[in-house]
DNA sequence: ACCGTGTAGTTCAGTGAATGAACTGCCGGT
DNA sequence: ACCGGCAGTTCATTCACTGAACTACACGGT
């Protein structure tokens, strides 16, 4: 599996966690998941990751469970099931400590409640209305630590390194692909 | 360093925080030293880890901040940082992951307001007093999901297995190592 | 001074996984 | 028939992990 067969204490929970999402790029495939890409292609200019590793990952995140794999004739689309998005809060913590401890400048990255533009904080409430807000509610933006990238952009960065909410899918450069969700 | 330099993205602080703690058996190894190891043979035997690969873990965790190493006379000590106590959310939300989609019985390992024995929520909240719960003062137990372990244990395995806070050194079998704190 | 013990850390050959670039095969449109 | 776009494979090279044995050093006892 994922991990050399190690890893294999029955009772910790973090070590299972970490058999299916604990290899290289796993987390930044599903990171880039929740920003909306959902195609193979976009999954490896993306992250540059070699095509063959990407295959691999892609095929054990499906067995166990976090992508589901959609054919519609000659299309295919990896999308979190729910157990995916059940990810964000882990993805969210990490994001949270990379940005505390490595950008002081500020976030790299905000995170807002969509409905009234709220700051979300570490718990997951929204800091205008209280309330806790659902994954496809939270917008992410450019926050004061980010740093616009120079020269040409591919079509997929440019609409990630726009204001856009989680799990919106990415439509660009292919012709009228429908955002059926 | 620790990702082979890919991950090199400047605007995702997922990326930069995974350049830390992404490799295989890292965040093991802190999880350890939440549940109170801070020796290097502790660590190895725990984890059955290869030595040489928790050494360069080691170094690379304290190189970044994670860690810190005390050297009292020949007495090796690595323990948390700030930093590295900091880490907290990131691995309960993967602890509550693993436990909520892997462990069907339970959760392996229960966490609890030491003060008022409140059961500690998704958001860090004593469902008891409703306060936010500081790392210190979270006991860890085994939950339903736990599976008492068979035959004979090594004393620190033993002492993991029981209700304790975080980051309660463990003092075992070596004399009297006053859990100076 | 000497020896034994406990522990941090190194060395090294063998194995397995990641890398990157080129290639295959499928589908749809013209 | 041809072409372009895209999912996924193949393969030689490089790199990291594995596991077991070994070194280095501090301490305590005699």
């Amino acid at each position: 599996m994922a991990l050399p067969s190690t890893y294999a204490e029955p009772n910790c929970s973090l070590a299972r966690a970490l058999e299916v999402v604990g290899e290289r790029w796993t987390l930044l495939i599903v990171r880039d998941a929740f920003f909306g890409v959902r195609r193979f292609g976009d999954f490896a200019t993306q992250l540059k990751i070699p095509r063959a590793v990407l295959t691999s990952r892609l095929k054990s995140l499906v067995q166990e469970g976090v992508f589901r794999r959609d054919e519609n004739g000659g299309v295919v689309e990896y999308r979190l099931t729910d157990r995916g998005v059940a990810l964000w809060p882990a993805i969210r913590a990490l994001l949270h400590w990379g940005d505390e401890s490595y950008s002081p400048d500020g976030v790299k990255r905000a995170l807002r409640h969509d409905a009234d533009n709220g700051l979300i904080d570490e718990e997951n409430h929204c800091r205008s209305c209280g309330g806790l807000v659902p994954v496809p509610d939270i917008r992410i933006e450019p926050g004061p630590g980010y740093q616009p990238p120079t020269g040409e952009l591919d079509p997929v960065s440019a609409q990630i390194g726009r204001p856009r909410l989680l799990l919106e899918p990415i439509t660009v450069g292919r012709g009228p692909r429908a955002a059926e969700d």
